[in-house]
DNA sequence: TTGCTCCTCACGTCACGTGAGGTGGC
DNA sequence: TTGCTCCTCACGTCACGTGAGGTGGC
């Protein structure tokens, strides 16, 4: 997606500063396929990255983000095949990784509230209330059952 | 938070299953000190794994999902003294980590509008409006500002 | 005895990170 | 010339995963 009036060049430093990935993943990135080769200055060789270099790496970095391996980010690039003809297959993997997100997102919300039950249960030690102790642990125990089925898929 | 009237005890396939940590994780982290040294069948030297074990093991899983190091893991589970008398230690601990999923929870709803944004974009682009093309283009680029800001801190 | 699970130890792997040693533009 | 950034290539590292080779209970 980048912008079809103006476009400008960034060096890798620049390019790292503004999609916040180290400059290392993004030689790394290249070099192995998951971000297209990225073109280089006459004579001195260093890389220059354009709007639709960064816009690539920063949605190679949202896929990143959420555990995909980089052999699947490579795959998935390489399907999308830049123009406005792949658009139903764009949306197609956009709506997997959407998907993908919403379960990470439900996993997170378990998480805060086994923590938030586990700073209630300390509280609850903490004041010598042993009913209400005895409660929290057993709720914990509960969410630690579901923590556990929602990491299987 | 271990129950305090039955306690059992499960084999390494067991405790496995039950927090859904792959055994061989499991000594892992009890090889480098993220986990207390889990009890032994006598003679046949296997790992017995307990309810309060167990319990440990889940907590772990809930730190290292949230990517810390096992060097944190492991300063942070020495800190937790294991006893009431450690209640405040605990809550302090457990409030930092609520406060790292909150940020983590706060970026996975950054990167899902990302990623909606983006089907957005392609259906416009699908249908040829390019006036909406081009506002949606613009929101990604915004977007794509504020997922770079939220991954520094 | 035959499976089955478990053990340790060592090496492999994945996704980078980190120098070493060298080049190019103000 | 002096910094500064960039380059490649190779090796290091972190968090496990995966055998190899062997033992123990029904």
């Amino acid at each position: 997606v980048s912008s079809s009036t103006t476009t400008h060049h960034y060096s890798i430093k620049q390019a790292a500063a503004l999609t916040g990935l180290p400059a290392s993943t993004l030689r790394y990135y290249e070099s192995i396929g998951v971000i297209s080769p990225v073109g280089r200055g006459d004579s001195s060789g260093h890389r220059v990255y354009n709007d639709a270099d960064l816009d690539q790496i920063l949605w190679v970095a949202c896929l990143a983000s959420t555990g995909m391996s980089v052999a699947d980010m490579r795959d998935y690039m390489a399907n999308g095949e830049r123009g406005a003809d792949a658009a139903g297959a764009q949306i197609e993997l956009l709506t997997t990784q959407k998907q993908r997100l919403a379960v990470e997102a439900e996993q997170m919300k378990l998480r805060q509230r086994y923590v938030q039950v586990k700073i209630e249960y300390w509280q609850a030690v903490e004041a010598g209330d042993a009913a209400r102790t005895e409660l929290l642990e057993r709720e914990a125990r509960a969410m630690a059952d579901e923590l556990k089925r929602a990491r299987k898929p």
